[in-house]
DNA sequence: GCCGTTTTCGGCCCGACTGTTTTCAGTCG
């Protein structure tokens, strides 16, 4: 059983309790047991098998037993009981907006109502309004949200996406009169891989007009709530967002708030309460009702003694104790970034020529950039054959001199690591070559002992300098290959081969908790953007949040180093 | 059910919005 089945058998746990009327921390732990269990990095079997469950943070006796009976048996009694108890369905029913545990149990124990489908049948048949309590506004709510849930898309938008999305309505709100900052928070200011919804938050002095103004721009397409601060809106292509406005002198503690995560709000109002303070989004309280107001981020860490926080590690993973401790790690920017090793030129399957890669390499300030195209085998996306390659090489040349010194070339090789665990070039090929990056495109649905040997053969090839896209995710389109993820670092750190980040939002491959599992395993990283257009460069700013989720300075990323200790390192290897 | 230099028992974050009520419970983030 894998981390995210076990994790969805403990959330479903908890949504059936609540509905029960079981205690809420309780039900708090399972779920959170589910959220750590999903966002472990680790594959639970191993630390299983070290028998160090309840050495994860939320996991317990009783919990360790589950995870423990579930990799024994792949069953659980607990479980089994329960869902005869209370109907399993019920979780679902959870779902949709507007109903949440109360109004599920009150459906199930007055209606009979077990799934979304016989709940969507009774608001139809106008039976919810029957209940007290539940008007036809609600059952009308309750019918609207059901299909919404049911067109709904994937549930979340790629962090790209969302992004794009967030600048466009920012730069707008910025527009609007009296408007002094705004910013997006929540999952895509920590630079989540994907969103939910978008968290915008404005600070102004005329907080209704801001309102008004968002809720009229043309790509809303209905208003699902508003009230005297924020509002809530669906866009014409069913993105959400939520705009919160405040005034100026609370936009610190607003931000804060937004941005979350809410695990990491929670102890940061633990550590608020053990100081004698209530804090919120309009900021601290005392126990005699004194205020503090934060304009500033900043200052809703300073108040409590800790230095801010980057939101990319506010996800309730260690980084408020690091924060006391003042162990939190000197994040890498986008500013530590002196080159790119991994792009794509007409050679394969990019769309533009080297000259035109190096030009927009050279607009962002890079020392160097690696041309790695595809190797031969990948016919369909325009391969190399070696003397392809060899031209290319004098291509290289040629586009190098006509720069000048501005940008250092370098000839890499994006090469295919076959379905029989060989390269797709042969040793001697390999050596000519600058940096060569080996990744998987192919056969990733072989079983795990076959795919993870495939990888350990090649990070033991000497020639091989970085694994590119090591599992070969799509993002809501395509899992991960099975790998056994542990051994694959442990080999790659004892061989000095070092992996990627993927920026390209569709992979983000490493992924932030398999690159902090990295990081700890003594691997170093590489943040490629895969470029096949020169705009796919600017896909680094998605690169280095995950590096930054995954707690990652820059000395471990390769790429923050100046070209001459690149080319020791690559010199010092095959 | 978890967790601990204020606790191995007794705690466990905070406020806005909605709908249906006449003062509040439920939901959501």
């Amino acid at each position: 059983m894998k981390n995210r089945e076990i994790a969805e058998i403990f959330e479903t746990i908890a949504d059936l309790l609540e509905i029960k009327g079981e205690t809420i921390y309780r039900v708090v732990a399972y779920r959170r047991a589910g959220e750590v269990l999903r966002s472990l990095g680790r594959d639970v079997n191993n630390v299983w098998e070290e028998g160090s469950l309840e050495s994860i943070p939320g996991v317990g006796k009783a919990i360790a037993a589950k995870i423990d009976e579930l990799l024994r048996t792949d069953h659980l009694e607990f479980y089994e009981k329960l869902t005869a108890e209370v109907p399993p369905g019920l979780a679902d029913v959870l779902k949709v907006g507007g109903v949440g545990p109360k109004t599920a149990a009150r459906f199930w124990r007055e209606l009979g109502i077990t799934a979304i489908d016989e709940l969507e049948q009774a608001a139809k048949k106008g039976k919810l309004r029957q209940l007290s309590g539940i008007g036809e506004r609600s059952e009308a709510r309750i019918l609207e949200n059901i299909i919404a849930l049911k067109r709904q898309h994937t549930g979340r938008v790629l962090l790209g996406e969302a992004w794009t999305t967030a600048q466009e309505l920012l730069s707008r709100l910025r527009e609007i009169e009296g408007v002094q900052r705004a910013e997006a928070a929540g999952s895509l200011r920590r630079m989540r891989e994907t969103v939910g919804d978008l968290d915008l938050l404005v600070g102004a002095e005329d907080i209704p007009l801001v309102i008004q103004a968002f809720i009229a721009f043309p790509e809303v397409d209905r208003v699902l709530g508003q009230g005297g601060t924020k509002a809530s809106v669906e866009l014409i292509d069913g993105f959400r967002v939520q705009l919160w406005a405040h005034q100026p002198e609370r936009f610190g503690s607003a931000l804060q708030y937004a941005t979350g995560s809410q695990g990491h709000n929670v102890r940061l109002r633990e550590a608020a309460q053990k100081a004698g303070l209530s804090l919120s989004e309009h900021g601290y309280q005392d126990q005699e009702g004194g205020k503090i107001f934060c304009p500033d981020e900043e200052e809703v860490y300073t108040v409590l003694g800790l230095p801010w926080i980057p939101p990319t590690l506010r996800e309730d993973r260690g980084e408020i104790k690091a924060a006391k401790e003042g162990e939190l790690p000197q994040l890498v920017e986008l500013e530590d970034l002196k080159g790119e090793l991994h792009t794509h030129s007409v050679w394969s399957d990019g769309k533009s020529s080297i000259v035109e890669m190096a030009e927009a390499a050279i607009e962002l300030g890079m020392e160097y950039l690696v041309i790695s195209d595809h190797s031969r085998s990948l016919g369909i996306a325009g391969g190399l054959s070696i003397e392809d390659l060899r031209a290319q090489r004098a291509e290289i040349k040629r586009v190098q001199k006509k720069i000048g010194k501005n940008l250092t070339l370098i000839q890499g090789s994006e090469v295919e690591i076959l379905a029989n665990g060989e390269l797709d070039y042969p040793d001697e090929i390999l050596q000519e070559l600058d940096i060569v990056i080996a990744s998987l495109h192919t056969s990733l649905r072989q079983p795990r002992e076959q795919v993870t040997e495939r990888l350990l053969r090649s990070i033991k090839n000497p020639h091989v300098d970085i694994i590119a896209h090591l599992t070969g995710r799509l993002i809501g389109k395509r899992d991960p290959a099975d790998l056994d993820i542990e051994a694959i670092l442990r080999a790659a750190a004892k061989h000095d081969v070092v992996l990627e980040i993927n920026s390209n939002p569709e992979r983000l491959d490493l992924k932030d908790t398999h690159a902090r599992q990295a990081l700890e395993s003594g691997c170093r990283l590489a943040i490629n953007t895969d470029a096949h257009h020169p705009d796919h460069l600017a896909f680094r700013r998605f690169g280095v949040g995950t590096a930054q989720r995954a707690w990652a300075e820059a000395p471990s990323i390769v790429n923050t180093w100046p070209l001459e200790r690149l080319q020791a390192w690559l010199k010092s290897r095959v």
